[in-house]
DNA sequence: AGGCAAATTTAGCCCTATCTAACCCTAAAT
DNA sequence: ATTTAGGGTTAGATAGGGCTAAATTTGCCT
C-alpha cells in the first residue's frame, strides 16, 4: 500500500490519541495534534476508510483497523528507532530529537531502519522510555509503569517515561534531574492534577502542572527490572 | 526561502546537468532526469523564474542564478554527505547509497547536517569520490580528475570519481576492482567511446560503454594527492 | 529561401491536501 | 420532550504538481 506522508501522519495522530484512553478518537483532537481544521480532517478521514485503515462511525469519531495500526506502528518505530539513534551516535539531546525523527521518519527505507536498530543492538526503549515497537509490528501492550499522579504522597519511585515532545520542557526537567532512570520522591500530589516531586541527588524540587505530569510514568523501585 | 522537496529535486538536476557541459540546460533534459514530461518541466520553470532562482530565455533552455545554485549546492552537500555516512557508519555499501540519500537529502536540518559532518571529520568526498561542497556552499570549480576517455592507450592510472547512480553498475564495477583509489591500466580507447581497462591487481578486464565511462574520472598517478 | 522535424510552450484537465463559510447532528440541560 | 451549545460534516475555493493534446518556435536541410 502506497501511503502519502500526511496520511501517515493522520495514522500515527489516531495511534497515540487512541493510547490516551483506548476510545473513539474525535476529529477535534485529530485536528488539534496536527494543527489543522476540522473540516481537513473529516475529509481525510474519509480517505482512510475508503482505504480500510480506520473504521468510523460520522459524528462519533474513529479507530484504527488493524492494518491501520500496524502503519501506525510501523511510523512509530522508526520514529522512536531515530530518536534513538540521534541521541546514542550523533549526539543529540534527548529534548531536542523529536522534531528531527518527526521529519525523517516517513522517508527511511526498511534497509536502512535494519541498520539503524542493529547499530543500537535491537533498542526496546528510546531516550524518553517509550517502548519501540518491534520489527513484527505487534501491538505492544507494555505500557511501563503508570502515571506519576497515581502515586500516594512520600511515594519513592524510578522515573521510566517521559513522554513529553516540547524540548523547552524536557531540558528544563532534565535540569532538575527529572529523566528517565531516576530515583525520585513523590512529595505532593494535588487535587487539580499538579505534581510536586523531588529528584534523588537534587535538593531542589519540581512542580508538574498536570498536562506536564501527564506524560510521566513511573514504576515502584521493587518492580523495577 | 521555504522550498519544495519537488522544487529543490529540479534545482538539483539543473545543475547536475550544468555540470555536464556548462551551457544552458534544456527543458527536455530535465524531463529525462527526473522522469516528468516536458510541459511539467516547463511550468516548474515558471515558478523557480518567477522566484529569481534561474534565468530563463524561452525555448533555449535555463542556468542556475547565485541564489538558485546555493539551492543546489545545499542539496547535493546533504546527499553526499549523507552517501558518506551510510557506508562509513551504517555499513551501506557504496553502490547502495544513492537512492536512500536521495529520499533524506530533503528532510535533514542543519543541525543533523552539521553533526553528520562532524562525524565524519568534515569530509571532501563522497564514497563515489565526488566532491562535497563546503559548508560555506561556495560553488567549487574542483573536478579532480579527468574522464577516463581522454586516456591514451596503455596509461596507468589513479581511479578518482565513479559519479554513476545505478546500484547495479556499480556493483558491477566494483566486482572488476573498480574503485575510487584504484590504480588502473587502460588497455584501448575505441573511436565510439568504449574504454577498456584493468585493475590493478586484477587480471581480468573490464570494458565500459561510453555512458559509463563518461562518470568516470581519472588521475596520472603524479599528479595524485 | 522554404520546408520540416524535433523540441518547447500553451491550454485544459486531474488529484491531493488544505482552507473558510455554512449547515447539521449529538448530547447535555432544563 | 425541547432547546441549544458546540463539535462534525458538507460545499466550494485555492495552490501545488502532474498529465495529454494541441499550438508554436527553432534550427537544420535542401
Amino acid at each position: 500500500m502506497m501511503l502519502s506522508d500526511v496520511m501517515e501522519d493522520y495514522l500515527k495522530a489516531i495511534y497515540q490519541l487512541q493510547r490516551g484512553d483506548d476510545e473513539r478518537v474525535k476529529t477535534s483532537a485529530i485536528a488539534e495534534e496536527l494543527d489543522v481544521t476540522s473540516p481537513t480532517v473529516t475529509s481525510m478521514l474519509e480517505k482512510l476508510e475508503d482505504r480500510s485503515l480506520i473504521d468510523r462511525e460520522k459524528y462519533r469519531g474513529v479507530t484504527l483497523t488493524e492494518e491501520g495500526e500496524t502503519v501506525a506502528l510501523e511510523v512509530v518505530r522508526h520514529h522512536r528507532l531515530l530518536e534513538a539513534y540521534l541521541t546514542e551516535h550523533l549526539d543529540y539531546d534527548w529534548s531536542e530529537v523529536h522534531e528531527e525523527a518527526d521529519r525523517l521518519e516517513h522517508h527511511i527505507s526498511e534497509n536502512f531502519e535494519a541498520r539503524v536498530a542493529a547499530a543500537l543492538d535491537e533498542p526496546e526503549v528510546d531516550p524518553h522510555g517509550s517502548p519501540i515497537p518491534s520489527p513484527d509490528l505487534e501491538p505492544p501492550n507494555t505500557a511501563v509503569g503508570n502515571p506519576i499522579s497515581e502515586c500516594g504522597e512520600g511515594d519513592t519511585v524510578i522515573v521510566k517515561e517521559v513522554a513529553d515532545h516540547d524540548p523547552e520542557i524536557l531540558s528544563y526537567l532534565a535540569d532538575h534531574g527529572l529523566e528517565p532512570g531516576v530515583e525520585l520522591e513523590v512529595l505532593e500530589v494535588a487535587p487539580f492534577g499538579m505534581v510536586t516531586a523531588s529528584a534523588r541527588g537534587s535538593d531542589t524540587q519540581v512542580s508538574l502542572p498536570e498536562d506536564v505530569a501527564r506524560h510521566i510514568r513511573v514504576a515502584l523501585p521493587a518492580e523495577a527490572e
